[in-house]
DNA sequence: GTCTATACAAAGATAGAC
DNA sequence: GTCTATCTTTGTATAGAC
C-alpha cells in the first residue's frame, strides 16, 4: 500500500507552465504591445479564457516574464564585478564569456529587457536593488591600485557595450549583408576572445 | 495687379505636415504597435479620419517615418568611413562626435530604428543600399597600411558600440541610479573625448 | 479546475454630408 | 479637404456549464 501523496509526473507540464512557456516565447520576440493573448493561448494549446483564469491579465503574465528575463540578463553582473577576490582581468573575461554564451542562446534577451525597461514600471524596484549589489568602490579600488584613471562607469559601459551591442544590432548587420546569419556565432565567439584585451587597452 | 500664383505662406503648416510631425513624435517614442492613430490625430490637432484620408493606413504613415529616421541614423556612416581622403583617426573622431551630438538631440532614435528593423520589411532594401555605399576595402587598407590586424567589422562594431550603447541602455543606468538624468549629457560628452583614444588602443 | 460562449472595449478604417 | 457617425476587426475579460 502506497502512502505517498499524489505526485505529478515530472514529465507532465501543467496548464500554467504551458501558458508561461508560450508567453515567454512570444513576449520576448515581440514585446508587450505587439503580443496578442490569443497568440499565447494558441501557442500554449489552451483556451484563451484559461489565460485570464490563471493570470488575471496580460500585464500580470508579462510581469512574470520580464522579471525572470531581467534577472537572467543582469543578475550576474553585480556579483562578478563586486567580488574583491576576482582580479580585473578575470572579471572582464568572466563577464564577456558568460554574456556571450548567454546571449547566443537568447538572442532577443537584451533588446527585450532594455525596450520594456523604458515603459515598464514593474522592473524599476528590481533595477535599483540590483544596482545596490554592484559595489562600485571595489571596482574603483581595483582600477586605482593598478594606476588606471578610467571611471568605473566608463569601464562597465565599455565592457557591456562591446559584448552586448552586437546582439542588439544583429538585425542591422545581417540584413545589410556585412555579417551572414551563419557567420554570426563565429563573429561573436571571435570577439569574445578579443574584448578582454581591447578593454584592458582602454585602461592605460 | 498681382499675377502671382496663389502661394502658401512658408510659415503655414499643411495638414499633411501636421500629421507627419505628430506621427514622428509618437512613433519614435512608442514604436509602431504601441502607437494609436487616435493619439497621432489628437497630437496633430486634426480629425482621425483625415489621417486615413491622407495616408490610407497606419502602416503607410509609419513607413514614411521609419525610412526618414533610418537615414538620419545611418546615413552618415557610409560616406565618412568610405572616404579615402579622411584618416582613420579623423574618421573615428568625426563619427563619434557626430553621433553623440545627433543622439543627444534624438535619444530615442537608435532604439526606435533598431527595434523596428527586427520586424519591418520596409527598411530592408534601404539597409542593403546603405551597406553597399560602405566601402570596406578602403577601411581595410587604411588598417593594414598602419599594421593593424583588427578586422574591419570589429573596428566598426567597436566604434558604434561604444558611442551608441550608452543611449540604448540609458533607461537602465538612470533607473539604477548609476547615472543621474542630469548627468547623462556630461557623461556622454566626456565619453566623446575618450572613445577615439580607446578605439585606437584596440587596434594595436 | 477546465472549458464554451459571449459580452465588452479599443483601435483601424470608411461612407457620406458639408 | 474636413468632419461626424459608424462599421469591422481584434483583443480582453467574464459568466456560467460541466
Amino acid at each position: 500500500m502506497y502512502i505517498c501523496s499524489p505526485k505529478i509526473n515530472e514529465m507532465e507540464i501543467t496548464t500554467e507552465e504551458k501558458i508561461i512557456n508560450a508567453a515567454r516565447s512570444i513576449f520576448t520576440q515581440k514585446g508587450f504591445s505587439a503580443t496578442r493573448t490569443r497568440d499565447i493561448a494558441e501557442e500554449a494549446g489552451i483556451n484563451l479564457a484559461l489565460l485570464n483564469y490563471y493570470f488575471r491579465s496580460k500585464k500580470n503574465l508579462f510581469r512574470i516574464i520580464i522579471e525572470e528575463k531581467f534577472d537572467e540578463l543582469f543578475g550576474m553582473i553585480g556579483p562578478i564585478l563586486s567580488d574583491p577576490n576576482i582580479t580585473l582581468e578575470e572579471k572582464i573575461e568572466t563577464l564577456v564569456t558568460n554574456y556571450t554564451n548567454l546571449l547566443l542562446a537568447n538572442e532577443d534577451l537584451p533588446f527585450f529587457v532594455l525596450s520594456e525597461l523604458k515603459t515598464n514600471e514593474f522592473i524599476l524596484e528590481k533595477v535599483k536593488r540590483n544596482a545596490q549589489m554592484l559595489s562600485q568602490p571595489i571596482i574603483e579600488n581595483q582600477l586605482k591600485e593598478r594606476g588606471f584613471t578610467i571611471s568605473t562607469l566608463n569601464f562597465i559601459m565599455n565592457v557591456v557595450s562591446m559584448t552586448m551591442f552586437p546582439f542588439i544590432s544583429k538585425p542591422l548587420f545581417v540584413s545589410s549583408g556585412l555579417v551572414k546569419e551563419e557567420q554570426f556565432t563565429n563573429f561573436v565567439m571571435d570577439r569574445k576572445q578579443h574584448i578582454p584585451t581591447w578593454v584592458m587597452n582602454t585602461l592605460k
